[in-house]
DNA sequence: GTGTGTTTTTAGCTTGGGCTAAAAAAATTA
DNA sequence: TAATTTTTTTAGCCCAAGCTAAAAACACAC
């Protein structure tokens, strides 16, 4: 059974509301592929007889096996078309998400492996996102937390973002904020709940509590 | 105005045609773009809509400038992703055709132009054809003629095909033949007007008037 | 447990790009 | 020129994927 660009969006977006929230709930799915509920409803029973996705009327939708193949095989084909715009066409890393989102539903495991070879089996996207190997595997981000959970006195690298919208990334661009730089935190202010991150240069950056929530980091003990 | 993968493909069919034959007759247009000459009909008053085409009932279709520019920004995409996909992904010269046709139809002129970059400009894809630059111009191909109007003795470098169709590309590849090889026609044999070739180093092929006809070649005097 | 508001579904319509079958125009042959 | 064949167009249909508006189901508060 082959799958229509759409009906693969669907199924990303079934996987990643799985993910996040659990479920996937009619509007929530509605929102993601940006279509009506009404439009939503209709592509569930296609994909439910088509055997990707389980769905009972007004209770949410969730993939079958096949489907969740599928959905893990578009998020492989995505991050690393990210990583080629990113590495080898010198994209800014705020400019890869939509191109990507054509060129993930070209061709089949044939071009995506030679893909993958080609970049040298990246284990990451730009934005630190893992990225699932052939077979489908993901293996997760390790001891991976929000830099709003940190510390105060604390070190840690920036190893990714939850929020990989343009807008975000720009923000991050213009903080100096960067995938692999490392930083102590300095202090919290308690007035607005900001962060002070001092660089190994000694370089200070304000950071909000906003922000921070969507950067993902990972302690270290240095 | 924006243009749908059909629309381009039409666009595209047309202005091979109006090359090849001089005109773009509804049934050959049916039969590139694999529709029927009903569907042409419609798609062409669409097109002559939107200012890509004129068109008058029976009389075939004929691109404007913002048509013609269109179609030769896709047979540039189309090149460049061959090139990409033979130089950078090892894929063999007669398998890329069908994932370019994809290919062609994603993103803008920024991609189109980071991926020249990238690739460092080439002036030509894998099967020989020139790639417009990213103005639109298509510098033709010098002095190729097809090789079954060389003659007996003459030397020659292969430079092009003009069927590129994966069955006699692999063809090719059974006879040894590839772009930049030089021969010398050493004889043509009256009897079913085939052709003997010689390589630099002596290997002999024998190379039958239908593919003769089908490879372009660039006379040597040395 | 009844009422109110949210969520989901149903029903019916739209648009793009196809299709077939039949009619009309053009081209070819006698 | 007339007859026949080929090509193109018209008319009417289909399917995928969307939409709106209204009805139905659910969920929660009182």
């Amino acid at each position: 059974m082959l799958l229509s660009p759409s009906q693969e969006n669907y199924l990303k977006a079934i996987y990643k509301l799985q993910e996040d929230d659990g479920i996937a709930t009619n509007q929530a799915l509605a929102a993601m592929v940006e279509a009506t509920p009404a439009s939503v409803t209709n592509m569930l029973r296609k994909l439910t007889d088509t055997g990707y996705v389980e769905y009972e009327a007004y209770q949410g939708a969730t993939l079958t096996s096949a489907g969740r193949n599928q959905a893990v095989a578009l998020v492989r084909k995505h991050r690393l078309w990210e990583v080629f715009l990113v590495d080898k066409l010198q994209y800014d890393w705020d400019a890869v998400h939509a191109l990507a989102e054509e060129l993930e539903h070209i061709g089949g495991d044939e071009l995506i492996n030679r893909l993958d070879a080609f970049l040298g089996h990246p284990g990451f996207d730009p934005h630190g996102d893992p990225i699932p190997n052939a077979k489908g595997v993901v293996r997760a981000r390790q001891h991976a937390i929000a830099a709003s959970e940190a510390s105060v006195g604390g070190r840690f690298v920036v190893c990714g973002v939850k929020d990989s919208s343009s807008l975000f990334l720009q923000h991050l661009d213009k903080l100096n904020i960067a995938l692999g730089k490392a930083y102590t935190l300095k202090e919290c202010l308690e007035f607005d709940r900001s962060a002070v991150w001092t660089e190994q240069g000694g370089a200070c950056t304000n950071v909000s509590n906003e922000v921070a929530k969507n950067v993902l980091i990972q302690l270290t003990d240095a």
